[in-house]
DNA sequence: TTTGAAAATGGAAGCGCTTCCAGATTAATT
DNA sequence: AATTAATCTGGAAGCGCTTCCATTTTCAAA
């Protein structure tokens, strides 16, 4: 039952392995029709397909990115992958692995033991030090989709996290909000801390503060179990960080017949597809997540045929796409 | 710039080759703690990881399993991911890749030529006789989630749409409606194919039969671009294929002003993340997605470790969970 | 000491493939 | 017919690793 080898081929076509070899790769012109007839004609009937491991154990190895995202259920990451997907070089291979903290490790060891010759991480690392000391050691360049303190260390691909949060704040003022929540998820990335801080500082800016802010898990739940604290805040308006938790407390406030935006304004931060298919549409913040992925692999992709480049930082605007959830306040 | 090789550990290490290959892989009882220490420190100098190609080379690699699916992007398909990936075993692989109908054949080979010893495709195969000629010769055994013609000539994963569907029926006609629309993707799976059978069943038993029948784009904007001629039809209530489509549908009817479930019952097909967030919530057909892909990474894997074994159809059933979105015909 | 078994280690083959190089065959040119 | 050039083909090394087996070393018991 093994499987069927170059030697199997050449053998049935009755000729060198190297013929075959070079012939399949089509760098056989120097071959007879006859005998590159006879090769081909063997391949088909033994069913015969090159073994990828055994190929690139000669050296140049088809090139092997990996990609590891905390979860594949969240529209975000589902866009990224999707992107990158559609947009990989034929001759490149992408493996999307999903990964908790705790696996991370063994995510990174497994990519690297399969010859992944760069990674791209959808969220932050953990203990950074570490894995960059590990993938340093190997010359693996990586590219972390997160704001990241040092922008002379490697490729960063970044959003306008800051000014995200800071048009958030500003809409909601100009439609006349001054008791505003916000609502994090328990665990924020850097991009999310920036998203706050931009968010922070133009309420500042008006002398402004949070009425409340409230921490909960980053999920639809998540916001579902938020709108208890949101109601008792007696807030107007709430700052969701992202998408998939403002659904949760768009639904949480109907369930309590609040109605948004006469009685509460809500928004999110993602713009994924569902925004503009809630009920009311959600106003968010969009991120252009096609452009992100791919510029990321791309990026990845140039590193790795110029090492030696100036790391490089592709820059992203957001904006700010106003919907259905947010009004004037009510008086 | 080369990759470290055992080579350079056992220079390094000032031991053979084969040492340092059975002390790695923790076959190395027979050596002294000495030897040992040393090459594992050799190792983590060097930061030497082994290569797999070289080491599946030898035989007896890793599993390695691709799973096809059309999208990322689609719930059901990211809770399948999610869920093989979290109940792989350690020493199983997975390997995903999006595909559309066109590149099916490329995708499959580079699976197979990456050494794939199994394959579970997400949606019905175009060609199927050649891609099972194809696999079969090289003893590839696969799996497809749908429903297919054939129970003895491979393992199955099955649910019961047939069920799935009539429960729908049955359901709509229970709170009175008779006048039902059904609303189609442009492109079925068999699986669709049998919930449209179920339901239509069902109504029929009534001498009943859709208003209208309506085939749009599978995503949720074909399901808002359904609304216009959902209306036209007068129907009391509607079918949707799936819950994507339903979301598009329920978006589409709120333009209009029209009532969930006062003037109009919806139902969708799946269950996903988002049914439970709509507003109105969206009654629906729950599958256990998470149970159908670990069923079906296990028969898969199955079927490597007993290549002989009669094949197998895991059965799961449908449950129809009632919300807000359906409602008594008014009256 | 001698002896023999147990413990420790390395040599070398081989996995499937690519690639360099030399040898063989054929065709073209005097 | 002789020589050269062009065309065609196979041998063999080597990629990084595992594994079988032979060899060497150690150590306790005789």
């Amino acid at each position: 039952m093994r499987k069927t080898s170059i030697k199997d081929v050449a053998k049935k076509a009755d000729v060198s392995i190297a013929a075959v070899s070079q012939i399949l790769n089509n760098k056989g012109q120097r071959f007879s029709k006859h005998t590159i007839e006879k090769v081909l004609q063997a391949r088909d009937d033994l069913g015969y397909v090159p073994n990828s491991a055994a190929r690139n154990l000669k050296g140049t190895s088809n090139r092997l990115i990996g990609i590891i995202v905390p979860s594949f259920r969240m529209p975000f990451f589902a866009d990224i992958i999707q992107s990158m997907q559609d947009n990989a070089p034929a001759d490149v291979n992408l493996v999307f692995l999903g990964s908790t903290d705790d696996n991370l490790q063994s995510t990174i060891y497994s990519l690297v033991e399969r010859g992944a010759q760069a990674l791209i991480f959808g969220k932050p690392i953990p203990n950074r030090a570490e894995v960059n000391e590990f993938l340093k050691k190997r010359h693996i360049p990586y590219l972390v989709l997160d704001q990241n303190a040092d922008i002379n260390a490697q490729d960063m691909v970044q959003t306008n996290e800051f000014t995200g949060g800071s048009l958030v704040a500003s809409h909601l003022l100009s439609l006349g909000h001054r008791k505003i929540a916000l609502i994090l998820p328990n665990k924020l990335t850097d991009n999310m801390r920036q998203r706050r801080a931009g968010f922070l500082d133009t309420l500042s800016t008006s002398n402004l503060s949070p009425t409340t802010i409230i921490t909960t898990t980053l999920s639809k739940h998540g916001g579902l179990a938020a709108v208890h604290q949101l109601i008792q805040s007696e807030s107007t308006a709430a700052f969701v960080l992202n998408d998939e938790m403002a659904i949760g407390v768009l639904r949480g406030l109907a369930y309590q017949n609040i109605n948004v935006p006469a009685d509460m304004s809500i928004v999110g931060y993602d713009d994924t597809d569902y925004a503009e298919f809630m009920i009311p549409t959600l106003t968010t913040v969009m991120q252009p997540v096609l452009e992100i992925g791919k510029a990321a692999l791309n990026m990845i992709l140039r590193r790795l045929d110029h090492p030696n480049l100036p790391f490089q930082t592709a820059f992203f605007d957001v904006k700010l796409v106003v919907r259905e959830s947010t009004g004037p306040i009510k008086r």
